[in-house]
DNA sequence: GCCGTTTTCGGCCCGACTGTTTTCAGTCG
């Protein structure tokens, strides 16, 4: 049988994730460690496929790539296998990596734990800490495996992550708590959450004081803490009892500009910055630029972070390392979409099929916000677990839409449907009833584990249809719960280009999908994005807030979003057919 | 291992906190 050859980049970039890993554990100079994963990196956000570029000889156009690791990348994609790394994996089984993971335990440690005591397992050294084994290696000791073994605990507890949407409310709880604490100013959140990133893995909080250490004493205080894992004069480590990790960072008012930059991250961003620092014969740290004759000079704001090194202001969401610096040298960042350009809300849901809410009151609800218009997108009766409609139900909610329209004027409820496209491929209204609708939205919801090539060409068939204006949650993943379809998303974006299909940014916290990368993929190939809240209450619609920042970390501008449009030049793109 | 409008060799990102230390390495962000 034909072995299955690695071909996505993020297969081919997790090849040199983990030869960095493996090498950092063999204790290989830091230097080309750090080559082997900025290579990782690159590759896994390379906007081209390393199959063709290898084709073209081209490889080594990618930044961070040589000649050795373009080697590399032509081997594994010729036979399927590299040497390198197998020669690395013979040394050190895969397994041992998995103990990177441990909280406090690095290379070193991890190279301890195997060479000395033969773990390479997570269960392994769980084992080995209970019965004392960890505290009798060199550099390690009794309150080094009692960390060890809490930190196995916390991982039992907690897997991974926390949604954006359950982290910003506990942040905001603490921020609030923080600022009853006299010597502290200017307390913000920080972080990944500062970034808008779909899911964060603890939260970040900065404030500037005349007296940190009143500010970090004050907060390893707060009630809501449950366990304090370090706890500095500037710097502190707390664990909630919902097992998030929060660090909160203090320093004076002079440095505010360079904290909050340094603390908002992302670590690739600031590494990219220290680098470009580097150049200008300078060094940058959250206290501010030092020269070369060792006087630092630091910055009050971001702005002046940026502009030492003649950058223009990069906003959090694009600090990912994917080429803001370049456009913020250049001049050519996006003027990204902001909450006051949304006019309206493509996808809702009322009584009618799984919502809580009537259409008026979700109606009432998208005034309330300041939107002109809502699409209601009940299901269709292919998805009977949410109480999908026939053309006949559709055709009851058409005559309430309409009077609602009559009371409500100027604001308008548009005729929507969340179409099912079934697992055969086939629409789940026939198009003389798709006619009809102001707005169709097509998704799948079942069949969701068929192969590629069937689930793209279930998106393919619904895409062609001349009455299918959008995508829905286009990858179907929910995070912390299920990956993605299997589907040929360069495909799909090519599909949707070509007939002048939308794609959504369903802005539900655990979806969040299309993310940040595809929707940046989506925008450049020219296709327009649209956003939904896929409420199913009126409350329901304030989540449209994350779908634009994920939206802007895809960096969208206005015009690349239809939810700008006003109701009229909506209607009008749409009877106009489709692009 | 990569890279070059100072460099094809010699650089390459910074600092706090902790633990096991007796002057520092490891980890983390």
């Amino acid at each position: 049988m034909m072995e299955q050859r690695p071909t996505s980049n993020a297969e081919i970039a997790q090849f040199f994730s983990n030869i960095a890993e493996l090498l950092d554990i063999k204790g290989e100079e830091w230097y080309r460690v750090r080559a082997y994963r900025r290579a990782a990196e690159s590759i896994a956000h390379y906007p081209e496929e390393m199959i063709i570029l290898r084709e073209r000889g081209r490889l080594e156009e990618i930044p961070g790539v040589g000649k050795a690791i373009a080697g590399k990348i032509d081997e594994l994609l010729r036979t399927g296998r590299m040497e390198f790394y197998q020669r690395l994996q013979s040394e050190i089984p895969d397994g041992v990596l998995s103990l990177l993971g441990l909280p406090g335990v690095g290379p070193r440690t991890v190279s301890l734990l195997y060479n000395e005591l033969g773990l390479v397992s997570i269960p392994d050294v769980e084992l080995a800490a209970h019965q004392h084994k960890l505290r009798d290696l060199k550099g390690l000791g009794a309150k080094s495996e009692e960390r060890i073994l809490q930190g196995i605990q916390m991982l039992h507890r907690i897997s991974g992550r926390h949604l954006l949407a359950t982290a910003l409310p506990v942040a905001e709880e603490i921020v609030a708590a923080l600022k009853d604490c006299q010597a502290a100013q200017g307390v913000t959140p920080a972080g990944s959450l500062r970034r808008c990133a779909p899911t964060v893995g603890d939260i970040d909080i900065l404030a500037s004081s005349a007296r940190p250490q009143e500010v970090v004493d004050h907060f390893v205080s707060l009630p809501q803490v449950s366990e304090v894992s370090s706890h500095g004069d500037t710097k502190a480590t707390v664990y909630l009892d919902s097992g998030l990790q929060v660090d909160l960072l203090v320093l004076e008012e002079a440095h505010y500009g360079s904290l909050l930059q340094h603390f908002t991250g992302s670590k690739d961003h600031n590494a990219a910055l220290r680098g470009l620092a580097r150049q200008q014969g300078l060094s940058l740290s959250e206290y501010g630029f030092q020269h070369e004759d060792g006087s630092v000079t630091s910055c009050a704001t971001e702005e002046e972070v940026y502009g030492t090194l003649n950058l223009a202001w990069i906003p959090p969401e694009l600090r990912e390392a994917r080429g803001e610096l370049e456009a913020a040298r250049e001049g050519s960042l996006p003027q990204l979409i902001t909450a006051e350009d949304i006019k309206g809300d493509f996808h809702t849901h009322s009584v009618y099929s799984d919502g809580a809410d009537t259409i008026e009151e979700m109606a009432l609800a998208g005034m309330a916000r300041g939107y002109s218009y809502i699409v209601i997108t009940d299901h269709s009766q292919g998805l009977g677990v949410a109480g999908g409609l026939s053309a006949d139900d559709f055709a009851r909610q058409w005559a309430e839409i309409s009077a609602l329209n009559g009371r409500l004027a100027p604001f308008r409820i548009l005729s929507g449907v969340e179409l099912e496209i079934r697992t055969d491929g086939a629409l789940d209204l026939p198009d003389d009833v798709l006619v009809q609708f102001d707005v169709v939205v097509a998704s799948v919801h079942l069949g969701l584990s068929q192969d590629e090539d069937k689930m793209t060409g279930r998106f393919i068939v619904a895409m062609r249809n001349p009455h299918v204006d959008i995508i829905a949650h286009p990858t179907g993943r929910l995070l912390g719960q299920r990956e993605g379809v299997a589907v040929d998303f360069q495909a799909v974006v090519e599909e949707a280009a070509g007939t002048g299909t939308m794609l959504e940014v369903n802005a539900q916290p655990n979806r969040l999908d299309l993310d940040g990368d595809l929707a940046r993929k989506a925008i450049g190939a020219g296709v327009m994005l649209a956003l939904g809240s896929d409420a199913h209450h009126a409350e329901g619609l304030g989540v449209m807030r994350f779908g634009i920042a994920t939206a802007r970390g895809g960096w969208a501008e206005p015009a690349n979003v239809a939810n700008t449009l006003s109701c009229e030049e909506l209607m009008a793109t749409l009877k106009s057919g489709k692009a």
